[in-house]
DNA sequence: TTGTACGCGTTATCAG
DNA sequence: CTGATAACGCGTACAA
C-alpha cells in the first residue's frame, strides 16, 4: 500500500506539504501540488480510512441493525440507506440481531469499537440497550422518545385497509393484529379498527398467534365467518392465502383479503395481493439523511402509505 | 472512550503492562493483571479496532460484495456470511454493485482503504476488476481460475430438473435458460438438456428474454406446445406460473413447472412451486470459512443440491 | 516483571 | 508557502 509518506519521498517534499496538497487544505504552491497529484495517481494511492478515522476519532462507517436480513422487509430498507450512504462517501457495517438483546448489545459495542459515525437500528429490544451511545441514533420503524425516527403512516395505512375493505362490499371484519410490542403493528390495528367502529361495520380483533392456531387446526368455519380480512403485513397475508385457497374458499368473493408493506412478491402470490405500500427503500434513504442532517432534525418522520389494489378483494 | 492509558492511569502502571496484561502476551504478574482487568471492567474498556486495524494492517472486517441485495436470492447467503462472521469475531461491510463495474472498483477501493481482512463476491463482472488484491478472495456461486469459489452442484440440479419432469410424465419439455453469462445458469441448462437429449426427450432451449417476450405478447400458443417446463430459477418461474394462471392453462395436469432455488415464497405461489433446493444460507457460511482457511483449500468448493416437490409437477 | 520508545498512516498545529 | 512534530490508540522490541 502506498502511503503519503511514499508520495512525499517521489516527490521530495514532506508528508505535511503531501497532505495538504492531496487535501487542499492550508497552503500549496500549485507546482507542487501537480507534482504531488501527478505521483499520488502514479503510485496508484489511496487514502487509508483506518488511519483517518484514528486521526478523527471517527470513521465513515456507520452501523446497521436489524432483526434478520432474511426477512424479506428488510433488504430494500437496507438497499435504501446503502444508495444514500454510497452518495455521501458512507460505507455500511450490517449486523443481525435476530432480536436477541445479548446480539444487539455485542454490535453496539462493536460499532463503537470502529469508531462508527452513527447507528441505523431496525430492531426492538435495542432501546433498553442503547443507553449512552455518543453517536447519532435513528431507528426506522421504531418510534422512541429519545431518538430520532423514520416510520410509515401506520395509522392511515390502517384506515386505508379499513376503506377499502368497506368499499369493496365487505360487512363483517376480521383485524388480525402483529405482535403487540410493535408500534407499528398496533397503530395499523388501531387505525383501522377505529375506523370501523365509527362506520358501525361489524368487526374482530384477533391477534396472529391465535389466528396461525385456527389455521393450524384448519378452522374453516372460523374464517367463513368474515368476507373481509385486515392482515398486519403481506408475509401474514400469504398464509392466510394459502389457507383459504386450500380450503377452495374463494377470494375475492367470498373473503377479500388486504395485506400490509407490498413486498415484491405480492404480485406472484394467486389471487395478486391487494396491499398498502409502505415506502420501504425511502424510508432506508431517509433515515440516513436524518443520520448525517447537522442541523436541527425532527424526532419523528412520518412517511405516506398508499394503497395498491390488486386482485384479492 | 477509555483507552489502556486511562487503564494505566488508574492502575498506576505503564501502557505497556496494560496491554500485556489484557492480551495474555509477554509477562505480567498476576496481581498487576487481576488489577488492571478490573478497572478494565471498572472503566468498561472496550479496545478500540480501528487503533489495531492500523497497527495490525489489517482489520476484522470482511467486505462482501452483492449485485442486489433486493434480489431474494441473496439476503440468506449474507447471512450465512454473517452468521459465520460472527462465531469468528468478524463483521462485515456490504456493498451493492448493480453489476456496474465501476461501483465493484469504487468498492473494492473502499476494502482496502478500510484494510479489510478478506472479500466475498456474489457478482460478475468483477473478475475484470479484481486484479491485484492483497487479501484473499472467495467467490460464491461464481467460477473463476484464479479464486476460490463456491458454488451449488448445478449441474446435477439440471439433470433432476429433467428427471423429475420425465418421472411426472412429460414428453415436450421447455428449458428457459438463464443468462448465458452466468456459469451457474449455463451449467443448468446442459445439466437438464444433455439429460433430456440422452433420453431421447423432446425438448427445446429457450433464453429467458425470449420467453418473457413471448408471455409479453400472450403467446398462449407458444407453451402450450409443452407440458413441462424447466426455469432458470425460482424467480422466472413465478412469473411463468402467474402467465400460464392468467391464461387458464392448469398446472400441473397441462403443464408442469419446476424451478431452481428454492426460495422461502415458492410455498405461497399457486400451485406451490417444486423446486430444485440450493443451500444458499450454507453457501455463504462455506465461503466465510474459506475465507479465513489458512491451509490448502480447494478452489471449487460444490455444494449438493436436492428435490423438493411441491404441487406444481 | 516492568517501563520507554517507536511505528502503523493521517491530519493539524506551529514555527520558520 | 513549507517542514518538523504531536496526536489518535494499540502492540511490541528493547532496555532496565
Amino acid at each position: 500500500m502506498t502511503t503519503i509518506k511514499d508520495i512525499a519521498k517521489e516527490v521530495g517534499v514532506s508528508v505535511a506539504t503531501v497532505s495538504r496538497a492531496l487535501n487542499d487544505s492550508g497552503y500549496a504552491s500549485s507546482g507542487v501540488k501537480k507534482k504531488v497529484l501527478d505521483a499520488a495517481r502514479k503510485l496508484n494511492y489511496v487514502p487509508n480510512e483506518v488511519a483517518r478515522s484514528l486521526y478523527n476519532n471517527k470513521s465513515r462507517v456507520i452501523g446497521v441493525l436489524v432483526p434478520d436480513i432474511s426477512n424479506p422487509y428488510f433488504p430494500r430498507m437496507i438497499r435504501g440507506i446503502e444508495d444514500a450512504a454510497n452518495e455521501n462517501n458512507y460505507r455500511i457495517l450490517l449486523g443481525n440481531t435476530d432480536q436477541n438483546i445479548d446480539k444487539e448489545k455485542k454490535y453496539l459495542e462493536i460499532f463503537h469499537q470502529n469508531n462508527c459515525a452513527g447507528i441505523i437500528t431496525a430492531t426492538w429490544t435495542v432501546e433498553k440497550s442503547i443507553q449512552n451511545l455518543k453517536v447519532p441514533v435513528v431507528m426506522i420503524d421504531r418510534v422512541n422518545d429519545k431518538y430520532v425516527s423514520v416510520e410509515a403512516d401506520n395509522f392511515k395505512g390502517g384506515r386505508i385497509q379499513a376503506d377499502h375493505l368497506i368499499e369493496q362490499g365487505a360487512k363483517h371484519i376480521l383485524i388480525i393484529a402483529g405482535p403487540e410490542k410493535y408500534s407499528s403493528f398496533r397503530n395499523r390495528t388501531i387505525g383501522a379498527s377505529e375506523r370501523l367502529n365509527d362506520l358501525k361495520i361489524n368487526c374482530e380483533v384477533k391477534d396472529s398467534i391465535s389466528v396461525r392456531t385456527l389455521m393450524d387446526k384448519s378452522d374453516v368455519k372460523f374464517f367463513r365467518g368474515f368476507d373481509g380480512i385486515i392482515c398486519p403485513n403481506d408475509m401474514y397475508a400469504y398464509e392466510v392465502l394459502s389457507f383459504l385457497n386450500e380450503n377452495n374458499i374463494n377470494i375475492p368473493s367470498e373473503i377479500k383479503i388486504i395485506g400490509f408493506d407490498d413486498l415484491e412478491f405480492s404480485k406472484w402470490v394467486s389471487p395478486e395481493l391487494t396491499t398498502v405500500r409502505q415506502p420501504i427503500y425511502e424510508m432506508g434513504k431517509e433515515a440516513f439523511a436524518l443520520l448525517i442532517q447537522e442541523d436541527e432534525k425532527n424526532k419523528r418522520n412520518i412517511l405516506d402509505v398508499e394503497l395498491i389494489q390488486r386482485k384479492s378483494t
